[in-house]
DNA sequence: ACTCCTATGTGTACAGTGTGAACATTGGTT
DNA sequence: AACCAATGTTCACACTGTACACATAGGAGT
């Protein structure tokens, strides 16, 4: 039986090479994006990916790029009906920030990568758009429902990110890695439930 | 002239291989130090750093060792003096979570080699010493000082590292990167602020 | 003072990395 | 049918961390 010889065309390299690049960055995160690697995975020469990617770093930013979409796609617009606007404003800020420590948690790889994981120069000084937006219009929720005055507003986006990427961190690299889960899962609550009451002091 | 022959042995490796260590780390971070680099700085077979270290990342826990050291040492314990013994805790807390944002974003390199620079599992899973004792402290204080109940008190450690530290990775790799000096002094001071408002909610 | 041991430094070598340059193989357009 | 631009391959280079065998020297014990 004729064996179905490979193409020497790959068909959709880009799309495999990134897909490649989940899996590996998917445990330890950016550093191990090994390009000569995942072209083997792919099953093509190691300069092949270069008529694709400028770049290692290239590649890893389309990497990042295609978590961050799955990230927003993901993410449930499941607020919560009960309540008042107040508290359901509320509920929904602490879940955004819960939501990130989560995928960090769940995630490490992937939160590494997407979150700064980079060190070029130029790469994300704009913020990743899906969770961010979702910070911002739940902030604007706030505000809406009088549960934070202008002031507090102004800025509130970093304080919030700070506070919970910083938990993150912690608990990812930090020393907070060998804590049981249970107490970690009571400090995230604690950490957000802070900063949000910290907001308009 | 009998030019002066360097001896065979250096006198003190180690010392200098950590010396060149801080150096080489000081702009760019973990990333910068390159084993056979910091040897060839000090003159030396990039193998004889193996006499003194493990391993590149040995050399990389000595050389956050030795930063840790100096920001230990230059802490200075300069308290306020005036006003209520509530409002001398609270200044000395706020200053501790300050000094730790501003050390950042004066040695960004050094701050990302000792503040979970390295990735390696055994690594550093207990708090450095110097400046978490310095934190574990104030807040004690804030405790002393009628400022915080125990209920706040507990695991606020976390809470307010994890937001210092986290607006200082906005800074330094986020996209607070390039944001203006003075709208980061500010955004630092809300976020010191809103913690420590928080941390009794 | 002589010997020898051990700590310390050197040289060589290897596997593995990112990446540049020249060459090969196509599929689609004319 | 002929060609061209896109896509993959091969070879090569500089660089990394690190293992192994060897060289040197400083100090302890006789």
């Amino acid at each position: 039986m004729a064996q179905t010889r490979r193409p020497y065309h790959h068909g959709d390299l880009r799309a495999a090479l990134v897909d490649a690049g989940l899996e590996a960055t998917r445990a330890g995160g950016p550093s191990d994006l090994i390009l000569r690697d995942v072209a083997r995975r792919v099953g093509v020469s190691a300069n092949a990916a270069y008529r694709h990617f400028d770049d290692r770093e290239a590649l890893l930013a389309a990497v990042a790029a295609e978590i961050l979409a799955r990230v927003a796609r993901g993410m449930a617009p499941a607020e919560p009906v009960n309540g008042t606007e107040r508290t359901r404003a509320l509920e929904r800020l602490r879940s955004v920030g819960l939501g990130y420590i989560d995928f960090a948690r769940r995630e490490p790889g992937w939160f590494s990568v997407v979150f700064f994981g980079w060190r070029t120069g130029e790469a994300v000084a704009t913020p990743p758009p899906g969770p961010f937006v979702a910070l911002t219009d739940a902030l604007d929720a706030m505000v809406a429902a009088g549960a934070l005055n202008d002031a507090g507003r102004d800025g509130a986006e970093w304080l919030c990110w700070s506070a919970v990427h910083g938990f993150a961190e912690l608990v990812l690299r930090g020393p907070l890695r060998d804590a049981p889960d249970d107490q970690v899962d009571r400090l995230a609550v604690r950490t957000v439930d802070a900063i949000i009451a910290g907001l308009d002091a």
